[in-house]
DNA sequence: AGCGCGTTTTGAACGCGTTCATAATTGTTC
DNA sequence: GAACAATTATGAACGCGTTCAAAACGCGCT
């Protein structure tokens, strides 16, 4: 029996309607735009009837939803790969790690705009920060975390366990501005990215000095309150 | 003659039609929910064809973009009179001037979502980062660049200029954070808004003292690749 | 083969935002 | 006041996302 290790064999008729669906609604999005691909369009680039789409994906979001949960799949070999090729300290690990992301992304820049339509609301199912997106949340931060381990800074204590959400909350800012950055080839994103990385890096450094604990305590604090509690 | 310092007289009957829609489109996006409130309904509401509606605003959306114009004519007098009462530093300013927008926009908290829907993406006419807004924007610039003066905080030259519009830019990161939050009262908002304003007092303290070149050098430059540049 | 039953597929129809041809109203000029 | 243009108002119709009742299909069973 042979096996690629390519994405997955569809096991049965059903699922290779899912995928048919899910691959003409992306290859769309990617050529006409997402408002402009109609679920008729879509439908009927996967020689299915409108209702058939419906069938497997309950909204137009929802595939959108599921766009999300492939790429995730879909990026950690690029991902692992990035990073392991990454010698320098956590500056430039934190750059790889993002840039790898808006690669990947690049060609569906409009599908993120949809997917982020919402903001930061985490009563949407769509967002990021929604409940139902947490198994995905995990595992990017995840990486974050692999970044922070020997990266040559020593983290405050009190800081360590915040940091690898802190990173990945500076992910997301990063391309929230990266979805509407219409700057040739998006440099401007490219520079917040530059800066951004370098003080975060500078700052973490800085606040291993016993001076900033106040400030610090302030800052987690915060952190905590943003991310619920 | 009369005339009261009221919302400014209807001079023809044309004018009084532009108002009676807006008004009952705000009142059932009060009452109803901003998705829930059909354009029928409205225009319905107000007493016109469904038609009429567009006659006056192209779009839902415009109806939007004329309550955000409305607001910030409205909260004029409110800021004025808050900011006025206040006689604390930097810190009390800041947090009293976003107060006083936070409970202006309360009963239309679903409006303000749709307002932001399209994140910060300069090229949507909604979004008060959007060109057709800067006059809005450099309105509410101006209050964040009045609380500076006189504050108790010597900024540092570099900074200073940038500084409103950083300050500006940290109450749209609340206002952003307090239409997705539905704690009781919103009160993890008001949290964000008290640490914040904390942080930043304090930061820019710091900011004077010489060793913290280098950052603010960096951070400078973040700042002026966000705005544009 | 025929029957029953769950799965899959269909396309018409609904509600919404929006557009548009058309009508009613108002304003202007003689 | 009549005639004409500009402004304002109408409601049917369009395209889209979505729903739904009904059909077609697959599959085990006798």
């Amino acid at each position: 029996m042979f096996k690629t290790h390519a994405p997955a064999p569809p096991a049965n008729k059903a699922e290779a309607t899912e995928r048919k669906i899910l691959d003409a609604a992306l290859e769309m999005f990617r050529t006409e735009g997402f408002e402009e691909a109609t679920m008729r369009d879509i439908a009927a680039r996967a020689g299915v009837a409108t209702g058939a789409a419906y069938y497997y994906y309950p909204s137009k979001d929802a595939i959108v939803l599921a766009f999300y949960q492939r790429s995730c799949v879909e990026m950690q070999p690029r991902i692992e790969e990035a990073i392991a090729a990454e010698t320098g300290g956590l500056e430039n690990r934190l750059r790889t790690l993002i840039n790898a992301k808006l690669e990947y992304f690049a060609p569906y820049r409009g599908v993120l705009r949809a997917l982020l339509k919402n903001g930061a609301d985490p009563s949407h199912p769509l967002s990021p920060f929604a409940e139902n997106n947490k198994p995905i949340r995990d595992i990017d931060v995840a990486w974050f975390r692999k970044i922070l381990i020997n990266c040559g800074i020593r983290v405050p204590k009190d800081l360590e366990a915040h940091m690898p959400e802190v990173l990945w909350m500076f992910q997301m800012g990063v391309i929230y501005f990266w979805i509407s950055d219409n700057s040739r080839g998006q440099q401007r994103t490219a520079r917040l990215l530059v800066l951004g990385a370098k003080i975060i890096a500078t700052l973490l450094r800085i606040a291993g000095l016993p001076l900033t604990r106040p400030v610090r305590k302030v800052a987690i604090e915060l952190i905590e309150t943003v991310k619920d509690s």
